[in-house]
DNA sequence: ACATGGTTTAACCAAGTGGTTAACAAATGT
DNA sequence: ACATTTGTTAACCACTTGGTTAAACCATGT
């Protein structure tokens, strides 16, 4: 029973790492906190992690390793952009919709730390863009979609997705509404959104 | 010459306080560097702003007092859609090159500290959709743009505008560009956003 | 039974934190 | 000239911070 107990612990730290450092960030989050949280001893987060350092990036790294992914969806699949565009905009709202701090909860860290990346970049598995520019410069050849670069086509798709999480607050009280119309006005983006930049790419 | 000798600290102190909130967030900014950004002591911090809170909200009140009136720009012109998605996106963008800590440090404060928006709200100039709304419900109508609400396209107008800049470090990485290449790609948005823009909602 | 190893705890520590204070400097009113 | 008010400083303070340590705990191998 030693080993379950070990991999128990340790889960349960990281578990509440997430949920602290996502929430208050890297300067915000207390080891003391994190501790409550999990239930244990405050010494053994340094037992497991060595530093608040060590134990934030284990945190940052799960929390990209979960994101990469669905970026990945966009940028490396075989379908059309038409049809990308259409079950990324569906997927990925549903997905952070499961995950609402985490984009950030990425943004803001890397914000405060871009070097921070570096160490990341090498990783597979990392979103590179070099295959999405090939297909987006084969439609606008082909006619299939008007003359757009990928990077501003790729830009704006992240834009329009992640941004609604990102500025929740501000635009909530811009537009005067509660947490549940809120709610509802990003479902019907799951849609919307697609519709929106296709409308805005695709050739008549 | 007393009047502008405490103008002028209580003025750099608000500069030097801009500079590290804005950078290392509330949680991040130490009273201490402040100070000396400012070359001057810690204590007049406090003698002139009482607490680290109320030089904080003295910063961001300021922060919020630029940004708001870019943003009636669209809400509240009388200009046809059309005409304000093309002057918001160059002037907003324009605006955002000279202050680039700012949309990132507001949303990020707000979100950690979401109430604090409701000590602004009754503050006159606070934007307000209202008006766009009527707007964009009259041009639906008359059949000039495709059907949308006035949330969605405030959304997406906000998102394409101002995610660019928030998102900065991770859209580098994932496109290999450099710092000079995206603020290119940043230069080249202030009309290519806007006729995104203006194609995905506009009736041909 | 007992030695061994990793696991857990309470107590502790040095460095840093926002904030205060008491004395000093400088400008102003009279 | 002098008292008063305002601006400025260095020293200080209580408290929090991340991190350490030495002792206790406990499952296991022999």
């Amino acid at each position: 029973m030693r080993k379950l107990k070990d991999e128990n612990t340790e889960e349960q730290i990281l578990d509440a790492a997430k949920h602290i450092f996502q929430s208050k960030g890297m300067d915000g989050a207390r080891m003391q906190e994190i501790a409550d949280k999990a239930g244990i001893n405050k010494a053994m987060l340094h037992y497991y992690y060595r530093s608040k350092q060590l134990l934030f990036e284990a945190v940052f790294k799960n929390a990209f390793s979960l994101l990469a992914p669905q970026l990945n969806a966009i940028l490396n699949d075989d379908s059309s952009i038409e049809e990308k565009v259409k079950n990324f905009t569906s997927d990925y709202i549903t997905f952070i919709v499961k995950h609402p701090y985490l984009p950030n909860f990425i943004i803001q860290e890397l914000n405060r730390n871009p070097e921070f990346l570096l160490k990341m970049k090498d990783t597979n598995g990392f979103p590179n863009i070099e295959k999405f520019k090939k297909q987006v410069d084969r439609e606008v050849e082909q006619g299939i979609i008007k003359p757009i670069s990928a990077e501003q086509l790729f830009l704006n798709i992240m834009a329009l997705n992640i941004f609604p999480f990102v500025a929740k607050p501000l635009i909530r009280a811009f537009t005067n509404t509660d947490n549940e119309a809120y709610n509802q006005l990003i479902e019907a983006r799951k849609t919307e959104v697609a519709d929106f930049i296709i409308n805005a790419i695709k050739n008549s």
